[in-house]
DNA sequence: GCGTAGAATTGGTTCAACCATTTAATGGCT
DNA sequence: AGCCATTAAATGGTTGAACCAATTCTACGC
């Protein structure tokens, strides 16, 4: 008889399959939690029970079931906005793993996320020509044809490149790889711009998207593969030569810790 | 003055170049805390100050110190022990990004699984043909060795192989590739197990472990390739006859929405 | 009809406790 | 000196009442 705290208990989980990790009232609450979701009607973007009604009918305090919230927050399952209430972003079911990824952006590790991108974009236009419909193809072409434009009156196609990218993942019907993909592609960007202001990386895969886009409609899976593998080989080459970090890409360089860290030392100063 | 809500506030927003984002207090506190923990000098394992010390030291109430303390557990990179303390798990660097991967373990989902597989094994293996060096080689015939063994005396070789392919992961070289693929393969062995017990999936790939090792000596890439695309084809093929509920896997849903999403919508109550 | 002032709602935050577990310190005993 | 039970911190877990600030809802007046 473990726990017990007195008052609540007539809200109290029942305790089914508990004979597993006792857990804190937090992550009973959690779970409780992402089981209503589960089993609730709301959809994406509607809103939850306010925090104390929801605190009451877990019999949890509101702070515990903040940090409930807090973890589904973290989980990107729901937000919170001020004032106005906690939102469902992303419907769970239950059998679901939640895996966190941790993707460091150093910039000399930028051959490491290409070479992850090779592994799943080569798939990824492998499946899409075999699978593609005549509607994705129209669309891919369409995407296509605004990087041509873009990069004619802009000099650069960043934006309309990375939706047509987005596409390909969108549509392959495997929802994986655009939830890899796409938080890899923004780290990609950043570590593009970011660094030595806006590098013009991949210059010379234009006429490849194009290519690409005609070997989906054909079915061709090699000639796929391979438009991409050209894609990636560029801009691994453009990399090489305007930038002497990503050299030796099995260096370890130093951490290079910097960012000021503002942060403890006597607690409060004046500072004006 | 106990309302301090400005106090702190005033000294915090200087010259800084937290351009955007006001985030809440409990965010601030989150990140100030990563910050810390990736200048100090902290090494996994060891404890963290105490919620009350790192609360005032952030100048925080308790209560959100441990939101934050929730969001990094989430992440994975910090664990509290009831009495005992929080620890750190996995040490942060600036500039990483963490993203979190829903697996939903549905059993009709398993092809998209073996899919994503397939990208990553394939590509990393063709990376291992190229860079493995002569003592991963060993380590990996070791390792099939064990395979073998296990499958000749106990009928099935789940461990072993699961040894050896993590191995496979961890020795590219390229941490990306374990973090994917680890987890991953937790889901995948979790499906082949709950559904209906232990299922024999892949009993015909055990000869191409050996091969695969094989062609990564030999430094023969299309080989090592070849060698999985084999052996998750003998996967896929145990599945869809032992199990009714891979079929068609091409069913096509409606095409989820672009990449912005989300936007508010008239309140609704009402639930349970 | 429409805009707006004010009330109600909601998330964000604080504080002062108390509980249960774990660890460190103590002190007596052999 | 060495051992072990007892006690005294120290630590995370949890509660409740309160207040703030942003948002939404309501109703009044024009």
């Amino acid at each position: 008889m473990p726990k017990v705290y007195r008052h609540s208990l007539s809200k109290r989980r029942k305790v089914v399959v508990t004979s597993v990790t006792p857990q804190s009232r937090a992550e009973e609450a959690a779970s409780s939690l992402l089981a209503y979701l589960a089993s609730s009607k709301l959809t994406v973007g509607q809103r939850l029970p306010a925090e104390r009604v929801l605190a009451e009918q877990l019999g949890v305090s509101r702070g515990i079931l903040r940090e409930s919230l807090t973890h589904l927050a973290t989980l990107g399952i729901v937000e919170s906005r001020v004032g106005s209430g906690t939102f469902l972003c992303k419907r769970p079911s239950s059998n679901e793993q939640h895996v966190v990824m941790t993707l460091d952006a150093q910039r000399d590790t930028l051959v490491r996320y290409l070479e992850l991108r090779r592994a799943l974009e080569t798939e990824v236009v492998a499946l899409l020509a075999q699978r593609a419909t005549a509607a994705d193809i129209a669309y891919f072409e369409e995407l296509v044809n605004a990087v041509e434009v873009e990069h004619y009156t802009k000099g650069t196609a960043h934006e309309s490149d990375k939706r047509f990218h987005l596409a390909l993942y969108e549509r392959v019907d495997n929802p994986l790889f655009l939830q890899i993909l796409m938080p890899l592609w923004n780290v990609l960007e950043h570590l593009w711009n970011s660094p030595l202001g806006n590098t013009e990386v991949g210059q010379g895969t234009l006429p490849l998207h194009r290519q690409l886009v005609n070997c989906l409609r054909a079915g061709d899976v090699n000639g796929a593969r391979a438009s991409v593998t050209a894609m990636l080989d560029s801009v691994e080459q453009d990399l090489r030569t305007t930038d002497l970090a990503a050299q030796g890409h099995l260096k370890r360089a130093v951490p290079s810790t910097n960012v000021s860290d503002l942060f403890i030392q006597g607690g409060d100063s004046e500072a004006a």
